[in-house]
DNA sequence: CATCGCGTTTGACCTTGGTCAACGTGCGCG
DNA sequence: CGCGCACGTTGACCAAGGTCAAACGCGATG
């Protein structure tokens, strides 16, 4: 979930939520949460390969393992809107209703780790400790939906963009802090489609940093972040009561 | 939830999730999800009122009982984007955070019933059949806010405000079909805040379907539909694979 | 009844970002 | 090697929607 725009808000805890089992070595039984489920079937897929489809029904939910997965909204006309970029360690596919809203794509090549939806929710049925586990998996990704809902509502391409950098670098930063290098795992024309703007805007919009000596671009899809402070100051306006 | 802009595809179910309880007469023990809780205080709010605000620690969760409440987040420099309308059977403040990344104001006079956040958790823990409800209650909430995502990330002024009439006639369709006549309990300066667009430009376009005939300001908050399946045309490409 | 004030509508103008088109650039493949 | 293709950048122009300002409608209040 390429969550916490507004990082502050969201915690980027999001991949180890449903990962955590405190206890890994006892037997099945006792085990609860995810760890009581078989581990899942792997499965494969090669850039623009799709996980899932927008109607399909819901029969699994999957585990990224590698690589990373967009999921989007397509209108009749053509018109896309990437909901999320899912990273290793994320679940997509999780929801209450019989078929996929979204669709699921790979950027790249990408490992998933397959478990059976209604398998999931029986054992969640007898097992609370999972069963809240998806309830706070779940309100990660309603969280990381609101936050990019308030980026494309009411911030500027550039405001937009800056966010989308920032919080990248927060993602990539393995743990503690910020990454100063950050790779994009996709194209321009999913940025845009993913912050409500065009190819052509994203770009401008990255000239406009790289002007204004915020980034700098260091070889295609790798940005270097050379003022991060000014890059959130550029995100603009969090909280207020 | 003012969910299911896009409705096929959401269904309006979210308020009967959580109070759905098949059994309501056993005793406490044997009951399952919400039944087995207290049954919560009930608190007043009049029109703009804060139910909650962000930042506050997630005390309570809440359902409405009696009016709309408006969930937003407002930027540093007064931008603010509605996230959501609740209305009455719904549920508020759900999540796994400590705090709220949100906050709620009654838009009329407003009644809730409260339910303490950490008694909710617990008898969560213990009750799978809670714990999935809940589950389920943010899964809706998550399609919802990922529905209003793809409307304000891709979709034209006068898409975006068909959407959100349709919408808002369906759910107050009582049950199968759409209403004719639908109120909106909320100011112009709301519908433009939840759709990312101004009040004026809110008005134009409300201006512009009445022109068009396809619905008729029948008394200032109320909107009569004249011609509901225009109005979903214009509403914009649904689906695709 | 007249006035006030809030919310809405309407109009004129301007800005941001979209559109269309050309040009670069890097890479794989014949 | 060089051609072609996919992706990215840049520029010129355009339009949807934002901004600013004025006027309207209507219920509340003195």
């Amino acid at each position: 979930m390429l969550s916490s725009l507004n990082s502050e808000l969201v915690p980027v805890a999001a991949q180890s939520i449903l990962l955590s089992s405190p206890v890994q070595s006892r037997s099945p039984e006792s085990r609860t949460g995810l760890a009581r489920l078989e581990r899942g079937s792997v499965r494969r897929f090669m850039s623009k390969e799709h996980v899932f489809c927008e109607g399909d029904p819901r029969t699994h939910v999957f585990q990224i393992e590698e690589g990373v997965v967009t999921i989007y909204r397509m209108l009749t006309d053509g018109r896309r809107q990437i909901i999320d970029f899912a990273y290793p360690g994320e679940f997509i596919g999780l929801g209450a209703s019989a078929e996929h809203y979204f669709s699921a794509e790979a950027t790249s090549a990408t490992r998933v780790r397959c478990y059976g939806a209604s398998a999931l929710e029986e054992t969640a049925a007898r097992d609370p400790g999972l069963a809240l586990q998806l309830y706070k998996a779940v309100s990660l990704e309603l969280a990381a939906a609101r936050a990019l809902l308030v980026a494309i509502g009411q911030r500027s391409a550039l405001e937009r963009v800056a966010t989308f950098l920032t919080m990248l670098s927060r993602r990539s930063g393995s743990g503690n802090g910020s990454e100063r290098v950050v790779h994009l795992p996709m194209r321009r024309a999913d940025i845009g489609d993913f912050l409500g703007l065009t190819i052509e805007t994203v770009s401008r919009t990255i000239t406009k940093l790289r002007v204004m000596r915020v980034i700098k671009i260091a070889h295609g899809a790798d940005i270097e972040i050379l003022d991060a402070e000014r890059l959130e100051e550029l995100s603009e306006g969090e909280a207020c009561g």
